[in-house]
Order: structure tokens, then sequence, then C-alpha cells
DNA sequence: GGGTGAATTGAAATCGATTACACAAACACT
DNA sequence: AGTGTTTGTGTAATCGATTTCAATTCACCC
């Protein structure tokens, strides 16, 4: 009954044991099953409960995976972390949760965290900046970062293919006709930075020009840029937006002008958010394996647990193009 | 450099002091300026970092709260666990995110999962069924409920005013001349049962029925249950759902079904997430002061920390109702 | 110049568990 | 019967920090 001052202590006092004994029952080591039931009886009866700081650091395995996120209010992450966290929790693993706001300073602060709590291993979104720092720092435990990539063959990673996903949104604009073709991009992480590659490679195909902008990766940056773009005079008839912030922005800044897809501005995006399908004719989008990237990562780093040596490897996962109202199909003469 | 490995004695000996000035210096105790300057000398020269486990467990404070939601996916519960998270990490305590899935199972299993890492408190989410299970359960920490309401006395608590948000919505769709006005409702939390009751009650004050559908608070449960409810007999013209996710599915039935708001069906709901300006003309929601409710409840937890005894609090926050075009108001004859 | 008190410091106890080690009993096999 | 092995159990060391307690220094004040 009297919880929280309960002991192992007191417990094997209760159950007439040594503590050796009851700490055998409790992980399950060697104990008869006649001990084993009276060590279970008098749990019941102080209501005991291990410490899990006695354990982690007498046991010196904190199974505690750390994770680390720009922010989880974005709906990619928190559906990575979802997938993560379940993995964790089935392997009997805790799982540490932190926001950097795209950061670096809180990133640098996150990481010592990491090391602090000892985590068994790190699961990181990094920043671009941070990402070139990492070559630097030295972790104490194997890391893994997901979605943006950082120095190649230190870490392992897994990324969508960035590049053939971009291609494929503006191939399909093209293919549609569009010619004037925009590109909005975050200019925080590596992401950005690949798929503008793939949307100007795609559109060189052509020898069509690649007007591109980078802004931080937020709904409200979207939309304001978005707002001035459509009333400058190199207003581009069809777009693609580089995450589903970005994209939120932009399907508020159509609304607000008024437009209508994809007659006045055709529109794609990355990330099938739950309201993808919803807003005006749908909106096309790539749509990515979030699940997937979670519980891939969290193979990897247990593969890493058990392999410490080997090369770094890379997973590269691919993006599902959904084709949607916001880019259909329209007749139009080969325009500019 | 070598990290990992260094512990407190190395630094204290790298100094040339005992472990308990590095202690010292480490918590800001008293330490002369001089011996100051040697122990951070000798924690750059070792890369030291404190075994966050160790200190834990000598100094019986645990500073982590936890946090007991039934999904981070849902936006709700993400915008209060990141204003959680930020509280938390300002005020340099960690966070443990659990998600529950409405499983009472799990529920109990992680409620366990806080006692054995000594949590300083914990912000809990319950299950219907939880709720009710938690007056027998005694929690060694102080523990504040919110979205939905425990037995009353037990717990500090944070909810959303719900009776009167659905009432206003409720009058709402009747001052826009609605008479068959139905409600989806969650089936798992108090909430639906609160926002029933509104729902009911204002139908009640002009004599109206009130016909109720309760229902896994789902996306595919709320479109299944709509679409099921728009083909049979007692088809109401107005629909009112109980959160995000039924509104969701409610979006979905209606594009489905290929009706219009508010011309078909006049559409309100709970949670005003990122997407409901977007389809549409709008959809009429309450918006919960979802940042709010995440401080809130950490204020409450911090002031029970300080002042252990004294009565239980209930802090009842309103929503605001957000009136766009899927309740607009429409011309018709007094109807039914 | 000695007594008083405050400020620093270190040695050792402690937090609550796991685990190395020793040992006893039971068992198997020549 | 003797030896070796396995199994179960308890004692005590240990994980890496904080904290108690006592000791030392030093300034200050009659």
């Amino acid at each position: 009954m009297s919880t929280l001052k309960a002991r192992i202590k007191d417990v094997a006092r209760e159950a007439g044991v040594s503590v050796a004994t009851v700490s055998r029952a409790l992980t399950g080591g060697p104990v008869s099953a006649q001990l084993r039931d009276k060590v279970d009886a008098a749990i019941r009866a102080t209501g005991y409960r291990p410490n899990l700081s006695a354990r982690r650091l007498r046991s010196q395995h904190s199974r505690t995976i750390g994770l680390i996120v720009s922010d989880i209010r974005n709906p990619f992450f928190t559906a990575v972390s979802r997938a993560v966290e379940d993995a964790a929790y089935e392997a009997g693993m805790r799982v540490i949760l932190c926001n950097t706001d795209e950061n670096p300073e809180k990133e640098a602060m996150y990481l010592r965290l990491m090391q602090e709590e000892r985590v068994t291993g790190l699961i990181f979104a990094p920043t671009r900046t941070s990402a070139e720092a990492l070559s630097q720092t030295a972790l104490d435990f194997p890391a893994v970062l997901i979605d943006r990539v950082g120095p190649p063959g230190l870490h392992d990673a897994v990324v969508l293919d960035n590049a053939a996903a971009a291609h494929t949104l503006v191939s399909h604009l093209m293919e549609q006709g569009y010619r004037r073709i925009g590109g909005l991009f975050g200019n925080t992480s590596t992401t950005g930075i690949e798929r503008h590659a793939g949307f100007a490679a795609a559109l060189a195909t052509r020898g069509l020009p690649a007007p591109a902008r980078f802004v931080p990766p937020t709904a409200d940056a979207g939309e304001a840029e978005l707002l001035d773009w459509m009333q400058s005079a190199d207003r581009p008839d069809a777009l693609i937006a580089s995450n589903g912030q970005l994209l939120l922005g932009v399907a508020r800044a159509v609304r607000r002008l008024g437009l209508s897809m994809p007659h006045d501005l055709a529109v794609a995006g990355f990330d099938n958010e739950t309201w993808t399908g919803l807003v005006g004719p749908g909106l096309t989008v790539i749509e990515q394996p979030v699940h997937e990237i979670g519980t891939t990562a969290m193979s990897l780093l247990f593969d890493r647990l058990q392999r410490p040596g080997g090369p770094a490897r890379k997973m590269v996962l691919s993006g599902r193009p959904i084709l949607r109202g916001s880019t259909g199909a329209r007749l139009r003469a080969v325009a500019n």
C-alpha cells in the first residue's frame, strides 16, 4: 500500500529473501518458483515499483532513445515520432523527444542533453547548419539521421528521394502544359536544396526557367511569399511547395487572392496531410512514407547497436505521387 | 576529448580538487572563483557530462514530468504537448510522452511507468474508463487532468467549457434556421458526453429533437457514420462534430457524397485545425485554446508541487467560436 | 591576540538498484 | 564413493553522482 517509499530492500525483508533474489525475480534471473511467488506477493503487498534511475545507473544502459526534430506540430514529424515511439516501447525502450525550432543552438543543447541521459541511440533531423557541424562533434552513441542528410558516410540515414520526387511533380506539371513553373522551398534543411535540384533539373530538360524562392518552412512565410510573388511581374502559373507547411501557406494565399486551382494557379506539393484531399479540387502531392521512415530509422538504429562497426548506411525511400485536381489537366496552347 | 568515459572523479583529479567541489561547481554551490575556473577547464579537457541517472538517484528528484495522451497525431494533443514541453524545458524539466490510443490497459501500464520513473508530476488525458479507475489508484505524485475530467475533487484539471461551446454551436445553427440538427460525438472520453449535454440542452430550449450518434473518435469512424446517416431516413440538415478527427471524417463524407455546404448539410465542429478555413466555404468551429491548456496545466502542476495540500482546482477555459461558411446564413422556410 | 562566525573544502555516507563472487546443495557420471 | 557441474541463494561491491559532516582557513571585532 504505502507506495513511493518501498525499496527493493523492503520487498526483500517482506519476502524473507535477499535483495539479490528480488532483483533476479524482477529481471527474470534464475529464481526458484517458490521464492518467485514469495517475491511476487511481497511486491504486491508493498506496492513496490523499481526505481529506473537506480537501475539505469547500475546496469549502465538507459534503454532510452533520443528523438530530435524541429517541431512536433509539423504533421510529418508527428507521424514519424509516433512510429519511432511505438517501435521503441515495443522494444522496451523509452523515448526523449526534443523540439529545436530549427534553431542550431537548441540543437546543440539537446545533443548535450542526450549525452547526459546516456541515450542508447539517437534519431535526429538536423538543420543545415548543424548537419555540417555534426562531422566535428563525436557522439557517444549511434545516430540515425532522418529526413535530412548530414555529412556523407558518418551516420546512418533515412531520407526521401527528394530530387526524384520533385522531378516527378515538375514533369507532371509540364505534361499538363504548364511552362511558368515556380518553386517555393524551405531554407533551413537539406531537403529544400535537394528538392530544388530535382525541380531545376526537370525544368532544364525542356530548357525552361526555374524561378525559385527559399523561405523559412512555415505556413506564414509561405503565404506571405506567394502573396508577394503572385503580384509581381514574373508570376508563375504553376507552383510546387517543398513541404506541408509551405503548401498550407500556399493554399491560404490562393484562397485569400480568390484564385481558383488549377485555372489561375496549378499547385503541387509535398506531404499528404490529412486535409490535402479536401481543399479546392484536391491538392496534388508527394506522399512521404512517414510511418516507414520512423520504423526504418529504428531498424537501422537497432542494427547499428548490435553491430557497432560497419559502414554507414543510407536508406532512400520513394515518395508516392497523388495526383489531384490542383494540377488537373488543362487544355491550353503551348504558352510562353 | 575522451567522452562517454569521463566521470566526476576524473574531472576532480584533472582539476586537482575533490569530487564534492566539482559537484558544487556543477550545481552552483559555494565554490571559490579560482577553483571554479579550474573545474571548468577540467570539464572542457575531459569532455565530461554529468550522468543524469546518478544525479536523479542521489538527489531524489527526477525533474521529469509525464504526459499521457491518447494519440500525439491528433493536432489537439500535439499542440498541447508542445506547450507542455516548452514550459517544462523552460523550467529545466524533462518530459516523458506516452500514447495510449484510448486503450485503458496502455493507460495503466504507462501510469506504472510514471511511478518507476519517479516523475515529479503528471499531465494526463484519461479515457472514460480510466478516469473512473483513477479514484482508486493512489498516485505518488500530483496529476493534472487535461481535456477530460476525472472524479471531481481528486485532481487538478484543465478543461474546456464543453457544454457551453456545444450550446453555442447549436444555437448558431438554430439561428441560421436549421431544425434537423444532428450530433456526432466521440465515445471514449468525457468530452463527448459533456458536448452532447450542451447539444441536447440547446435543442431542448426549442423543443427540437436531438439525434446523436456516438462513435470512436477517428476520422474513419466519423466518415463511415456520416455516410450511413446521410443515406438514412432521419437525415439531418445540419451537423456538429465533437472533435477535430470526427470533423475531418465529416468533411470527407461530405465531399464523397458530393454535398455542398451549407446547402445540403451545414457543418460545425470542434478544434480549429490548420485546414478548417480552407475546405469548402470554410468550416465553422470552436477553437480550443490549445496552447493555454498546456501552459495552464503546467502552472497548476507547479503550484501543486509548491503547495502540496489544498483543494483540487479545476480550470475551465472557454472556446472561441469561429463562424465560417459551412453554417452560412440560409434563407429558408421554417422547415420540418 | 584570541575568540567568533562565515566561507570553502574534502572525506565519507548515501541514493536504490544490479551483479561479481562465494558457497551450499543437488545432481550426474565414472 | 568421489569428482565435476549445475542451480539457487546471499553477501558485498559497484554504478556516478549529491550531500552530510567535520575540518580548515580567514576576516573581523573586541
